[in-house]
DNA sequence: ACTTGACTCTTCCCTTGGGGTAGTGCTTAT
DNA sequence: ATAAGCACTACCCCAAGGGAAGAGTCAAGT
């Protein structure tokens, strides 16, 4: 048997470019080369080599790994450790997209959400809240840290997390520097760990305005919801409850502008 | 804020490298470029980016997809459809090696059991065997075309099969040309499918001799067999069964000479 | 014997996402 | 003055081929 390359190429169906690259790098070498024109032709050892070479290379062997087994004469030796190392890779291979996998499901969501609540209207109402399961972490430094509580709650709870970001604010004013705050996230279940604690938050009636625009506008919407309480016999509870409606996405920070943000006071009759 | 390219690089854990590569492929430009040193500065802006660019290549993004996306002045409209298209990408790369995977384990435990049955004994001996579920494709032609038949069971009950592979014989004589026979394997569970065949095959008692060696060498074992078998009271019955305890490999061919074959015998008394 | 169309040869460039090195330029501290 | 530390460009490298150019070769029909 004596086979051109383009025989050998439809009979073991590896492309013409890849029989002459694996020549080239010395793993299946023609059994013959003819002199004068450098044609190759291949044999029936050829064709068995060719096999063992297509099914490793399914198996996700690399050609020098491949290279280095055919190489070994005693190749059923150490055959099965390379397969059951090879078989490690691919498992860690698939750990590493299950991974990937599973970070970009979490993002979809939250993008999704982001995109609702478009038309949502900017006027002040008194509402209902559930109690919900929380998985919140407390902090004291300024307002514009809380970012980073989201971030220690996103990576250990990832997975839970059911709802969006809220912000409680357990200082009755203001508060430049010393501010004392919770960063938390609605989840679905879990259970609490070093510094984040995962705790029922208990609803009720609150007033509730959500703010268009910028965080560092946000004391203008304050300051309406205040005055509305305030002309009521409503007496203010704390936390005061920020919920994060539509903010800056996990991958673009978005326009300040269209960003989304309830205010909720909560009160008691 | 102006960041040279060592001080940036510290910021965002990016190396000097990619980020010479992302200005080069323009999608991290830095905000000032000193006109006559050609050192690049970067800002607050080229964080944000830096930050996105991180996060899109950990989802596996290529960088210029990363470029498409950064470019499209509404990303945030298309981006959740393209992570969306991103997430199945993924999906099928997970799928693509647990198929892989799957391959693998398979055929690891094909090569364990080759490597077993080193030391066996190759005497006549009567043994009984058990019943077990099989799944056979019947054939008819040249024995040596029964490597087919193991293919075709494979690709069908590739995750069932649970034991060697057996050939049933159906003619009592040895037949060049139209011989009738059954490629098989024991398998775990499944259901018949077109040509192939799941049923149980009845064990008893047979007359058993393991052959050492290359398959056109068996009928030397045959003989020793009904040699000894017609010394004896026993009636043969049919289909006459080998078992290919040692043969070549998936992906090696292995030695012939250390091939086994268990041949049996089934006989009524 | 000649032509023609199908094959085959080598050589070169391209892809991804950078890594590594060489040679050079700039500033600053000693 | 010189050396250290940073930055710059330009070049080559990896894996596993794909694509194309330009030249030579084979087999079949005329």
């Amino acid at each position: 048997m004596k086979l051109s390359i383009g025989e050998f190429s439809a009979v073991t169906s590896l492309t013409i470019k890849s029989l002459r690259l694996y020549h080239e790098k010395g793993i299946l070498i023609p059994s013959q080369i003819d002199e004068f024109t450098q044609y190759r032709y291949y044999d029936e050892a050829n064709l068995e080599t060719a096999k063992s070479i297509k099914i490793l290379r399914e198996y996700d062997f690399s050609l020098s790994e491949i290279k280095e087994i055919l190489d070994e004469c005693d190749s059923e030796e150490n055959l099965l450790e390379q397969l059951q190392e090879k078989f490690k890779q691919v498992q860690e291979k698939i750990q590493k997209y299950q991974n990937i996998s599973n970070s970009l499901a979490n993002t979809i969501n939250l993008e999704k959400e982001n995109k609702m609540h478009v038309n949502e209207n900017f006027e002040i109402e008194e509402k209902e809240v559930e109690t919900i399961l929380i998985a919140g972490y407390r902090m004291k430094g300024q307002y514009h840290e809380i970012g980073k509580g989201f971030g220690i709650i996103g990576k250990k709870f990832g997975r839970h997390i059911n709802g969006k970001a809220m912000g409680l604010y357990f200082d009755g004013e203001y508060k430049e520097n010393d501010a004392d705050f919770e960063a938390c996230f609605s989840i679905r279940k879990g259970t609490g760990e070093g510094d984040i604690s995962v705790r029922e938050l208990k609803g009720g009636k609150c007033v509730s305005l959500i703010h268009k625009g910028p965080y560092n506008t946000l004391s203008e919407s304050y300051k309406k919801v205040f005055t509305a309480v305030n002309e009521t016999d409503y007496k203010k509870l704390l936390p005061t409850r920020e919920v994060y409606i539509k903010g800056p996405g996990m991958i673009f920070k978005g326009n300040p502008k269209n960003y989304l943000t309830e205010i909720q006071i909560f009160i008691e009759e």
